[in-house]
DNA sequence: TAGACGATTGTCT
DNA sequence: GACAATCGTCTAC
């Protein structure tokens, strides 16, 4: 991973970093091909003081150890059955994160349907879609960095968000934390887990220009 | 089109 | 043995 990218996990509130995150891409290279799309969704998780974080009141497992490593370093953990893809933020130690939940593909769209044959947008609208399409069904790449083997999100936005909108996260359940905007997503596109058809930019799919 | 609910599987207590 | 940062299907409008 080059110094740049592990700067942008760091240096500032995990919440910022986040949002910095729409537009960024991520890109997945295999034998088969290489598979890439925009992030357009992702849910910051605070670590030890975050009643819904996976690190609260530093639970430390060999599940959740990817959060305690370094800025960048990749975080995959299964749920219900599905692979789920985060960054862990912030310095080693500091146990904060960030989900990514949707992506609008770019490269290899015919790849990511040889795994996951679901019509457009359905492919990759949800953490565990995603995962599925890109073929990312092992933990292999659980505790490696972003960027040093096949797997990495580029250091710049590569397609500029017309509108970023915040809401309360996706799945967690009462708590003091429930109702906290820590999720962020680039508004009326497709690729928003659980976005109405009715919110959808058709045209632009709520990037600029 | 949108809301409700049951299936399902690795992980921790 | 219970639970979880979900998904897909079914039903009602």
């Amino acid at each position: 991973m080059t110094t740049a990218l592990a700067e942008f996990f760091t240096g500032r509130p995990t919440a910022q970093i986040a949002q910095d995150l729409l537009g960024h891409e991520l890109i997945y290279q295999t034998s088969a091909g290489t598979m890439s799309g925009w992030i357009v969704e992702a849910e910051a998780y605070l670590g030890e003081q975050d009643t819904a974080a996976h690190a609260f009141n530093g639970r430390y497992t060999a599940a959740n150890a990817a959060l305690y490593d370094a800025p960048g370093t990749i975080y995959i953990y299964i749920l219900r059955g599905y692979y789920m893809l985060d960054v862990a933020t912030q310095a080693a130690g500091t146990p904060q994160g960030i989900l990514i939940r949707g992506i609008e593909p770019h490269q290899g769209l015919d790849l990511m349907q040889q795994h996951r044959a679901k019509p457009v947008p359905d492919i990759t609208n949800g953490p565990g879609k995603l995962t599925a399409a890109l073929g990312l069904q092992s933990k292999d790449l659980n505790r490696t960095m972003l960027g040093a083997n096949n797997l990495t999100i580029t250091e710049q936005v590569t397609r500029q968000p017309q509108e970023i909108a915040a809401t309360s996260r996706v799945g967690v359940s009462a708590g003091s934390w429930q109702e906290r905007p820590l999720r962020y997503i680039v508004a009326g596109n497709p690729f928003v887990s659980g976005s109405r058809k009715r919110d959808w930019d058709r045209e632009h799919h709520g990037w600029r220009e």
